[in-house]
DNA sequence: GCAAGGTC
């Protein structure tokens, strides 16, 4: 039998082989030079066996979110709380790896010596993996110890265990959450105030973290406690007695009063009968303890405090140490020596030592160490403790191993002791005190000088004894605040809060160091900066407990259930992120309020933050109800315009339902309340605009309900009532007749016919059914309605002016089947169409446009007319919505635009329900044109439109081709070959092609 | 370019 064992680290590996073997393994390299091989043979379940023991280095695998979620710009950063993530193994362990792979082939069993903490178990089950996908049938035990030594691991192999899922399942999803958060949250931040403070925050990473943001939060609360104090006056009493040069205060036993009279009145009595009598003296024993055992933040704090070295420095220094074999591993929890530790050895080789040699004999000839032990354990590593002795340190390094001896040495001598007397006066039935201290033996005190403890000197006095002060004084104070935190106060608060690990708490600080959001005020004491201040005041300001340590210490408690078995890791991880996401959310919703703080912190006004595409908030709450299938529909921004709105249902591609919303709209907010008249499948919605053509009539942020009760808004926004409300024809009827013809009057859309679904801001055609009988009546007619005409009595609604939705829009007036402008492209193939032009929806089908194809040889050379391709931004530019379109339906014979004009009859080529329909539109060139629209006479499918319509789409060279525009006389169409009318250029007897 | 946790 042969196992295959390994442990978290190499110098775990190393000793626990040394102890298995008693001194006989073997070493021989592994592919990563920093883990070696150990090989040598013992009993396993009293069989003899072979051993082979490694190590990895940590966690051998990474978590990552997979390719299409990594980049910073491609995708939502709230999309990352569902983004599939993997668990890979980095480039930098891949040696490792491969080295288990490689070793475990010859094994049978694989036994686990990862620490017995929470990330140890979870380690050894990436070990797991990685074996078992190489041999399924492994026997795999779980190793338990407490400390690395040979009665520990000895007895762990003789008791092996199996690993413990639940402990594992707890660390993969803090490892879950805490990218998720992170990553969301970062993003978020960063893209956003790079945005808002170019001057400030351009290059700046504005980084989110469970452990960073409660640590700036500590920071934050106490400068905040110091800004908001209020000092306070106070009085005071105290008495002098000297004699003989010694001077000894007596302090009063009420300590101070805030009321000056009222001290006042007691100092006159105290000076009306001035003599003291000492009404007890009481001598006690009083020791000064040693210090604990030394656990990895105490030595942070300690080190921060007496040394001025810095956590991050302190741990930096303390690995090289631990690397260069003089201390023992540094990131320990344990403030208890085990009972097999070899103490003598290590107090005897620091004997030698010039400054603490002696002390440490001394030790050793008085009994031995006797070291104070805490209650602390991560049954993983002892205290921190000097391995070996060496005098040839320098700078802090030298400080650091010698507070690392001295602390050791003090740890396993013994507390200073010493008398303490404290005596009570009277003097006019106040009660004062003093007390005096006597060093019997320092102790500790000898080798460690950080802590201080003075004697002090007092008069002796005896009980019932009376004599006459010096003095009997008033004195004033103030209340003074809080100090500012220390490094040590902050690694203490994240201690005490659960933030952090004691391997992590350094790293923490070091990262809003890192990140200006806090800094030295005076090289001791921490203030929040600019950055870490505003951030904290927004979140605040949105009511997020965002900088506060509940949220972490909450996750804590869940993962420590899932440890446990009570809790399960999805559900866990459901709960926590639904907390999460719907903080983002609110977040996203509320960044104004973010800032709105920095730009007060940082004086300077925040740029206008536009969204983009990836920071627009997807997954929102839904606006409301899809009127088609009932699913939600959400805000969502168009991919190729960041500037531009729609809301689509959440069951595209099935349903493609949309409201398309102008460019004017700067930004769209879903409210919680939702509308009272339109009911509760319609949220209310907060608008803002992009410029000022509106908000006399809307002012922004214009809260409003897009259901159809606000009939007059939907006209402004040319939204079509059909894809909000599910439009019956009693209802149609209602509205048609009171408010223009706007509304369409489609219940049902499928897919099928999606490509005339969403025309919007083009002024598209108002149909019904009967006005179509070639369609089906429950197909679609979707049409987003003209601007309000014949609005007479009502306020005249501005049109808002489209800043150019820079899609193009210029270069061609092709509308494809998403009613978008086409992109113009040349056939680029060497083919019989080589250099040929021709128009394709620019989104393209495969991402979510249509499959519109149209030649671009008739449509632009030609430069046919035609109203149905008016781009939508020549109709928002041109729009003049006085017109009557219904007058000019009157007039048919002949129908003038609204430039006055005789309009042109067109037909309609594009695929869909009203192909073949006819229409008048406005004749001039595509630049100056009218958006005039009028559909011609119902039920005039010409013998033309019959025969295009029968076409392949695609083939579409008769689009455009309608109207015999500039051919011939205004109205009538004329065949573009022989300029004769009744027929066209397809049925022309001169046509031979 | 993100987190926090291991560790070289």
């Amino acid at each position: 039998m042969k196992y295959l064992n390994v442990a978290e680290k190499n110098d775990a590996a190393k000793n626990i082989a040394q102890h298995l073997s008693r001194g006989t393994s073997r070493r021989r390299e592994g592919y990563s030079q920093y883990n070696k091989i150990y090989e040598f043979e013992t009993e396993v379940m009293g069989q003899q066996c072979q051993m082979v023991m490694t190590s990895v280095s940590g966690h051998l695998l990474a978590l990552e979110f997979v390719g299409a979620y990594k980049g910073w710009q491609s995708c939502n950063p709230m999309v990352l709380f569902d983004a599939p993530v993997f668990k890979y193994c980095p480039e930098n362990y891949e040696k490792i790896k491969k080295t288990l792979e490689r070793e475990v082939r010859g094994c049978q069993g694989l036994i686990i010596w990862t620490d017995c903490d929470r990330e140890g178990e979870n380690i050894g089950f990436e070990i797991i993996d990685v074996c078992t996908a190489v041999k399924s049938n492994l026997r795999i035990f779980r190793a338990k110890f407490s400390e690395i030594t040979a009665v520990s691991v000895r007895r762990a192999l003789q008791n092996l265990e199996q690993p413990n899922k639940n402990i594992s399942d707890a660390v993969d999803v803090r490892q879950e959450l805490d990218l998720r958060i992170g990553a969301a949250f970062t993003r978020f931040q960063t893209l956003r105030l790079q945005r808002v403070f170019p001057n400030k925050l351009a290059e700046s990473l504005v980084s989110y973290g469970s452990c960073q943001f409660p640590t700036l939060g500590f920071v934050v609360e106490r400068y905040r406690a110091v800004e908001n104090f209020v000092s306070e006056p106070f009085w005071k009493l105290k008495i002098n007695h000297t004699i003989n040069n010694l001077s000894v205060d007596f302090a009063w036993e009420r300590i101070r009063l805030f009321d000056r009279d009222s001290c006042q009145v007691l100092h006159d009595i105290c000076l009306e009968s001035p003599q003291a009598k000492v009404c007890e003296v009481k001598t006690k024993p009083k020791s000064k303890w040693r210090p604990l055992p030394l656990d990895t933040v105490e030595l942070e704090k300690l080190a921060s405090r007496k040394l001025k070295i810095n956590a991050k420095e302190t741990m930096r220094l303390a690995e090289k140490l631990y690397t260069q074999g003089f201390i023992s591993y540094p990131r320990t929890e344990t403030n208890e020596y085990p009972k097999e530790m070899n103490l003598p050895q290590l107090v005897g080789f620091q004997t030698g030592d010039p400054n603490w040699g002696a002390f440490a004999q001394n030790i050793l000839d008085t009994g031995g160490p006797t070291p104070r032990q805490g209650n602390k354990s991560d049954k993983a590593h002892p205290p921190i403790h000097p391995t070996k002795y060496t005098n040839n340190l320098s700078g802090n390094e030298k400080l650091l191993y010698e507070f690392i001896v001295r602390s050791f040495l003090a740890c396993c001598s013994k507390d200073a002791q010493g008398q303490e007397t404290t005596v009570t006066i009277e003097v006019a039935k106040e009660k004062f005190s003093a007390s005096g201290l006597m060093i019997t033996a320092r102790n500790y005190l000898e080798v460690y000088p950080y802590d201080k403890w003075s004697s002090k000197e007092i008069h002796v006095y005896e009980n019932g004894q009376t004599f006459n002060p010096t003095s009997i004084d008033m004195l004033d104070g103030n209340t003074s605040p809080p100090n500012l935190l220390t490094e040590a106060d902050l690694i203490a608060l994240m201690e005490k809060h659960g933030i952090g690990t004691d391997a992590t708490h350094a790293e923490h600080i070091e990262t809003i160091k890192n990140r200006s959001y806090v800094a030295l005020a005076d090289a001791i004491h921490f203030v929040p900066g600019l950055l870490g201040m505003g951030l904290v005041e927004g979140y605040d300001a949105m009511g997020l407990t965002m900088s506060k340590p509940h949220l972490r210490a909450q996750l804590e408690a869940d993962l420590k259930a899932i440890s446990e078995g009570r809790k399960q890791p999805q559900q866990v991880l459901a709960e926590q992120i639904a907390k999460y996401r719907e903080a983002y959310e609110t977040v996203t919703m509320e960044a104004n309020k973010i800032d709105a703080a920095l730009a007060e912190r940082f004086c300077e006004r925040p740029n206008e933050y536009v969204p983009t595409a990836e920071t627009l908030p997807i997954n929102m709450p839904a606006a409301m109800k899809c009127p088609k299938c009932g699913a939600d529909m959400v805000v969502r921004q168009k991919k190729n315009n960041a500037d531009e709105f729609y809301i689509s249902c959440m069951s595209f591609p099935n349903c493609k339902n949309a409201v398309w919303l102008p460019s004017i709209v700067k930004s769209i907010l879903v409210l919680s309340d939702t509308c009272p008249t339109c009911g509760p499948n319609y949220k209310m919605l907060k608008f803002e605009w992009r410029n000022n053509s509106i908000s006399h009539l809307y002012p922004p942020p214009y809260t409003t309900c897009i259901g159809g009760c606000d009939t007059t808004f939907l006209e402004l926004l040319r939204i079509n009532l059909a894809s909000v409300r599910a439009v019956s024809d009693s209802n149609r009827q209602t509205q048609t007749t009171n408010s223009t013809r706007m509304q369409a009057n489609n219940r049902q859309v499928t897919s099928s016919n999606w490509t005339n679904t969403r025309p919007r801001e083009t002024p598209a055609p108002v149909m019904s059914a009967r006005q179509n009988p070639s369609v089906n009546s429950t197909q679609p007619r979707q049409f987003v309605p003209p601007p309000a005409a014949n609005m007479n009595n009502q306020p005249r609604m501005p049109v808002p002016r489209s800043s150019g939705s820079g899609m193009g829009t210029d270069d061609n007036n092709v509308i494809c089947g998403c009613n978008q402008p086409a992109k113009l492209l040349v056939v680029k193939k060497q083919t019989a169409n080589h250099g040929k032009k021709f128009y394709k929806c620019q989104v393209g089908k495969d991402n979510g446009g249509c499959d519109f194809f149209l030649w671009a040889s008739e449509s632009v050379e030609n430069q046919v007319q035609n109203p149905y391709d008016t781009p939508p931004s020549s109709s928002w530019s041109n729009s003049t919505p006085s017109h009557s379109r219904d007058s000019a339906a009157d007039n048919s014979d002949e129908v003038k635009c609204n430039c006055g004009i005789p309009s042109k009859k067109v037909t309609v080529y594009k695929e869909g329900p009203t192909k073949g329909k006819q229409f008048y539109g406005c004749t001039k060139d595509m630049g100056s044109r009218c958006d005039f629209f009028q559909w011609a006479d119902s039920g005039s499918v010409t013998e033309w439109s019959s025969s295009s319509s029968s076409r392949g789409r695609g083939q579409g060279r008769g689009r455009g081709r309608s109207g015999g525009s500039g051919d011939g006389p205004r109205g009538v169409r004329h065949c573009s070959l022989c300029k004769q009318p009744g027929h066209t250029r397809t049925r022309c007897p001169n046509n031979n092609s």
